[in-house]
DNA sequence: TATCCGACCTGTTGGC
DNA sequence: TGCCAACAGGTCGGAT
């Protein structure tokens, strides 16, 4: 599933095919895909045809790209199973096809919004007044994904320091930092041999930093891989990327041994998920 | 105010 | 072979 990485690629994607392109006309065939847009699949067309698109820009896992004059934008989230797939008209429907961007001009290609369990969409919203980067103002709350170079370090432990919570959570927590899901988060931890459960009061200095490091570290491993496989015709890799089967430590790898320590690897019900660790490398915090 | 947790959604997998 | 439950998980909003 997209995580940041994979969402890179595919701004990347959309900056190199659909950046400055016209939208002709907008086929909404699934309503959720544009539940937030309140103001409907009409509305959403016709606010969009017409208009000129600008350079695709990303914070954690949202994509948005800048239109007409810049103080509007559409946003993306591709939630679980979302794809934004540049394809020729000609090309058969996607089953799970929600939305279709037509363009005014003769590249031969539209942009289509696939998305399975409909978890993601698009929309459109105004910007925030300023913002260099023309953030959309719904996502204005959300903090800086660690591989965005304004992210603040200090900041982010002293926010850990005055959380009454566990540091799994907070990873998963937008406002704190953006971007890291739940096989980044395992992966993370397990590098810097954290416990998912491990209270975030208790982190010092440099355990912070060194689990920056490695939520970087492996983000940018995914990264590089994802680019590998990228299909210059999508603008999205196709959910089979290599990286996950060859690249994996924690995740989905329980019983299987600990390529550190060769102790079996456990899996624990967590939050209506799972975390996976290494019960020797991660302990657990004396408390729990 | 901060934190927690269920609901949303559908294809796949495994058990009976 | 067919049915059903469990599972995957990012985000939102209601509950505590």
């Amino acid at each position: 599933m997209p995580e940041l990485p994979e969402v890179e690629v595919v701004r990347r994607g959309l900056e190199r095919w659909v950046g400055g392109r016209t939208v002709a006309a907008v086929e909404v065939l699934h309503p959720r895909a544009i539940r937030r847009h309140p103001a409907g699949p009409v509305d959403f067309a016709a606010q969009l045809t017409g208009q000129r698109l600008g350079t695709a820009r990303r914070r954690g896992k949202y994509l948005w790209l800048p239109v007409g004059e810049g103080n509007r934008a559409v946003l993306a989230h591709l939630g679980m199973s979302g794809q934004l797939l540049v394809q020729p008209p000609a090309a058969p429907d996607e089953k799970h096809l929600r939305i279709r961007i037509r363009f005014a001009d003769t590249e031969g290609t539209e942009l289509r919004f696939v998305d399975q369990r409909t978890f993601g969409g698009l929309s459109l919203h105004d910007t925030v007044p300023g913002d260099p980067d023309g953030l959309p103002d719904v996502i204005a709350h959300i903090a800086r994904d660690p591989l965005d170079p304004a992210f603040d370090d200090a900041a982010f432990h002293a926010a850990l320091r005055r959380r009454r919570t566990t540091v799994k959570r907070a990873l998963l927590d937008q406002s704190l930092i953006s971007g890291v899901g739940n096989i980044y988060a395992d992966e993370a931890l397990w590098r810097t041999r954290l416990h998912y459960d491990r209270p975030t009061a208790t982190l010092t200095r440099p355990r912070t930093a060194e689990l920056l490091l490695h939520i970087r570290e492996v983000m940018n491993e995914a990264l590089a891989a994802g680019g590998t496989s990228f299909d210059s015709l999508y603008v999205n890799v196709n959910g089979q990327s290599g990286y996950f089967d060859r690249s994996l430590d924690a995740y989905g790898r329980e019983d299987e041994p600990c390529r550190r320590c060769g102790t079996a690897m456990r899996r624990h019900p967590w939050m209506n998920r799972s975390s996976y660790f290494c019960p020797r490398c991660q302990r657990p915090p004396r408390a729990a």
